[in-house]
DNA sequence: ATCCTGTTGGAGAGCGCTCTCCCGTCAACT
DNA sequence: AGTTGACGGGAGAGCGCTCTCCAACAGGAT
């Protein structure tokens, strides 16, 4: 009775050992690959455990081998929430009293408005494809953070040091981000989508953003375009810094040192406002370099409804050649940032760190690509 | 010097004891707030955990437990991928000789074109929000899975049976899913959203799609259309069906036995062309119900593509009140699903599953309401 | 024969935590 | 005073796994 009691449960290795008449440690060993096994033993070990339906228990794996071969994809903000209560807590309060499992009670969690924006840029849906692609192979599923409070920062560090994940990708949304730095500070693996605003010791892969404006440039001068503007993204994130500063250079050494640049927030909706402002300042443009595809759609509207033709009238050139570039009309002509092969090459610095602590830490910036289509 | 190289490691429950001058037994009373503990004792507890920097860790608490503290959110496809080599495998091979964590190499993974999809629809952004929001408060964080393959299915069901997550939240893109049943089969707690094609004993959250459609069929009445044509979803998912169904029937109640139909894809594309079909029907109509919003945002361009104005010639109600209902133009008079809602109810329902596995299953049924803009 | 070396299986000690016992203490009853 | 029970703390037994030892035994070299 009590051992048919405890027989109710997941069989264990225990089990499956008995089926096969030989020890737990042969069993483990057949299955996890280690040591040479006995051909014969071997097949004797997994036929026990296709007749026991033995499934490995994470949890116990992970207590003894120290990882929880689980990787945590955090999307983080730049996150403006209240002050603490106590501003002048004592040290031991900052020492990091946060303890449990964070099953606090009250956390509200916001109207989830960042968590909203965040999926509609088809940025985020890349990055996910990305990573899913290269961690599925391994066995290895994301566990989806969201850090855009400073009290979802420290959970996302606390559930690090907890062990629940081995390591974190982050994409910050915003310049200034601090969980980078909270995370290194703990000594935890990461590695970043685009380099931080603030140099932090830590990995990341990165787009030669600057290169890839210089492509734009050349492209439009190439076409003949000669009156060209820049719908330039938010300048506090590097991203969009470069661009610009790429496209301007490339502008000022084929002698156009000034380009009108109208600033957009990398959404459709600015996007089309500020190409009403470059109109109203250059009716007679006839070349746009968007600092991405979705502010180059809201741009192509705008054109359109003014009466321009694109490309006749006007070129248009997008950046990140994201679903949008193809889909829209006329189809974009855009600079690639290979957002899937970045994402994927982020898990793979990651999967190498962890393997290998000691190793330095490095960094991998791609190459963009023009990519030719209708609208320029 | 065997005793430091130990203490290398993570603070574990035995050196906040230590500190404390208690027994480890009483630290995990304090931590987990199970039982009285003297409140002298309980700060120097916490004093102890403030100065070690102790956080728990999380296998160890899973193995006794039996619990991970985490869910899966499955995005699930029907797939159709190659049979397996072994058509007629025994049955011993049937049982179950999955086995090992999944490290198998060789797993390609595909272009990852179905996650693309995913993230395409605006719908799965708002499903991970409202997941994501209920579930973090609980402190937990959801696990991103794809399921689009047998073999990336094989792997979901493996996932839940090792302990890695007590339970899945699943969306499936197709009718037809076997996911759901191979989960229930392998007796693992599951919710999904929306109702199965084929009947399974498992928990879902669903709308009430043909009230929906109804609400969308009277409002056209009501504001005088009587050339009224729709354009249906997928027929084969539940969803397409009784949005058709309800519409039509409210339309036949109100002396409109016929309605023109196109089909589409719940996509902008297909809905653009299946506007195209219907005016090549119907030039002269002047109300359109389509079963989504991307849809309805295609049928809105082609109209005005053809010289109809929206509202005024044609009136285009949608359907999900998605992001694109309200910043598209005009503004989409919609059918609002309340997606975020649903998914948390979701979650809701799976944790209460998990709380009291013997609990009945249950299911929830959201009713639409009718979300007046300017396209209709 | 003896020794060495290489190979393969088993025994058993944990990993860090929870939780059931059990025991000592003290207040409130007979 | 004796008994009862509630209460709060400690001891220790696992949870299911990995991995280090160690033992057993094979096959050569001496």
């Amino acid at each position: 009775m009590t051992e048919d009691a405890r027989a109710v449960g997941a069989p264990t290795l225990e089990d499956v050992a008995k089926a096969a008449g030989v020890s737990r440690a042969t069993v483990s060993r057949v299955i996890n690959g280690v040591r040479n096994v006995d051909p014969v033993i071997q097949a004797a070990v997994r036929d026990a455990v296709a007749v026991t339906g033995y499934t490995p228990n994470r949890a116990a794996r992970s207590l003894v081998t120290r990882k929880a071969d689980s990787i945590a994809l955090v999307v983080s903000g730049a996150g403006d929430d209240p002050p603490p209560v106590a501003a002048t807590a004592g040290p031991a309060e900052a020492t990091g009293s946060r303890v449990g499992d964070g099953r606090s009670a009250g956390f509200d969690g916001g109207v989830g408005s960042f968590m909203t924006d965040v999926f509609a840029d088809p940025f985020f849906g890349r990055v996910v494809t990305g990573v899913v692609n290269f961690l599925r192979p391994q066995g290895i599923h994301p566990v989806l953070m969201f850090a855009e409070t400073s009290r979802a920062r420290d959970e996302v560090v606390s559930y690090l040091r907890q062990g629940s994940a081995d390591g974190a990708l982050v994409v910050s949304t915003h310049a200034e981000d601090p969980l980078p730095a909270l995370i290194t500070d703990a000594g935890l693996p990461a590695v970043l989508y685009a380099r931080p605003a603030r140099p932090v010791r830590i990995s990341y892969v990165d787009l030669a953003h600057q290169d890839g404006a210089r492509l734009a440039a050349e492209h439009l001068l190439a076409r003949g375009c000669r009156r060209i503007a820049t719908i330039a993204g938010p300048l506090d994130v590097p991203a969009g810094q470069d661009r610009l500063t790429g496209f301007r250079d490339t502008m000022a050494r084929h002698g156009h040192p000034y380009v009108p640049v109208a600033g957009g927030e990398f959404t459709e909706e600015s996007g089309a406002a500020a190409m009403e402002l470059l109109l109203a300042e250059q009716p007679d443009l006839d070349g746009v370099f968007a600092a991405n595809d979705l502010m180059a759609v809201g741009a192509c509207r705008v054109l359109r409804e003014r009466g321009r033709r694109v490309p006749d009238d006007v070129a248009v050139i997008g950046f990140d050649d994201s679903r949008a570039a193809a889909s829209c009309r006329p189809p974009l002509t855009t600079v690639r940032q290979p957002v899937e092969d970045m994402a994927a090459e982020m898990s793979r610095l990651l999967l190498d760190r962890l393997s290998r602590p000691d190793r330095p830490v490095t960094s991998v910036i791609f190459e963009p690509t023009l990519i030719l289509r209708a609208s320029a």
